[in-house]
This record gives C-alpha cells, sequence and structure tokens, in this order.
DNA sequence: GCCAACGTTGGC
DNA sequence: GCCAACGTTGGC
C-alpha cells in the first residue's frame, strides 16, 4: 500500500473567506464545501484527520500562503451539491451516489508574516511544487514533506 | 471519441 | 481589465 500523503495545500480568495474567517469560526474550524472539481475533490477524499494544510489566499495582494490549518475529519458528502438555491447547486449529482465531498479543517496559526508567490518562487527547493507550475489552478494539492519543512523554514525567519 | 466553444481561475 | 491555462460541455 502506498504511504498516505500528511501534507495538502488549498486555496481560498480572501474577500470570500480569509484565514482570519477560519480562526474567529465556530471551533476555529469551517466546512471547505463547494470544491467542484474532481481532482481536487479527489484531494480531499485521500485526507486523514490530522493532515496538515498551508493556507493559501488566492486573488489577494499579494497572493500568498498565509498560515496552517489542520483536518479533522475525512470527507463526506457536501450537503451544499443538493441545495438548490446554492451558487454550488448539482442538479447532476444523485442522493444515493453524491458526486462532490468535503473535509472539515482546523485553524493551527498564521504566519507573522505571509510568503508570498514571488518569494516562494525564489526558492529552488520550492521548483517542483504544485503551486508553482505553470498553469496550475488546483484548489487542493498535495504538497510533499521536504517542500512542508521547507515552507516552515522560510515562515520562521 | 474528437474537438470547438465556453466558463472559470487567478496572476499580473 | 487582460489574458493564458485549464476543465467541462455538447454537437457531430
Amino acid at each position: 500500500m502506498a504511504p498516505s500523503r500528511r501534507y495538502w495545500l488549498m486555496k481560498s480568495e480572501p474577500s470570500v473567506f480569509s484565514i482570519d474567517d477560519l480562526a474567529r469560526g465556530p471551533n476555529r474550524s469551517t466546512c471547505w464545501d463547494g470544491v467542484r472539481n474532481y481532482q481536487a475533490r479527489n484531494f480531499m477524499r485521500a485526507m486523514q484527520e490530522g493532515d496538515q494544510v498551508l493556507f493559501y489566499h488566492s486573488n489577494a495582494t499579494p497572493p500568498a500562503i498565509v498560515g496552517i490549518a489542520e483536518v479533522i475529519n475525512t470527507a463526506y458528502p457536501d450537503p451544499t451539491q443538493f441545495e438548490r438555491s446554492n451558487q454550488h447547486f448539482d442538479p447532476k449529482s444523485d442522493p444515493q451516489n453524491p458526486r462532490w465531498d468535503l473535509v472539515e479543517i482546523r485553524h493551527v496559526r498564521t504566519f507573522a508574516s505571509p510568503l508570498s508567490l514571488t518569494r516562494l518562487r525564489e526558492e529552488s527547493a520550492l521548483d517542483g511544487m504544485v503551486l508553482l507550475q505553470k498553469g496550475s489552478r488546483l484548489s487542493v494539492q498535495p504538497v510533499t514533506e521536504k517542500e512542508w519543512r521547507h515552507i516552515l523554514k522560510l515562515a520562521s525567519e
């Protein structure tokens, strides 16, 4: 059996939901609903309780990794896919076999200074990061242990 | 199964 | 606001 991944990155637009919103939420947590991309969904399905997550602000000034969260349960069906009035309603999803899942995450810490995309691109150790690949739009992505360690080191500088 | 058209993401 | 890259849809 392949070893399970332990580290991830999740994107959010701060004007919609920021890391401060997460930190202020009930139990400093939130349901990561609204994901409607199969690859991102599959990564959420692979998550386990306790997995660590880099929280990324997209469409931000500047776009940056702003802190850490953790996964607090395994994936389960996202109720918003069945809510007709919801922006993420999916009429093609069968309630007997829901198409979309979510996980819940909890705030761990916010970095004293965000690590901007520009800063991350200066690090040759991070060349392989999914986030830094050209055209990369995945909102939920795996992070290697090596990348994770490197980013935490940058965050503590 | 191909692929053009379209909608979305997200950096700049 | 622009636009490149990507994913999805739907005609054929």
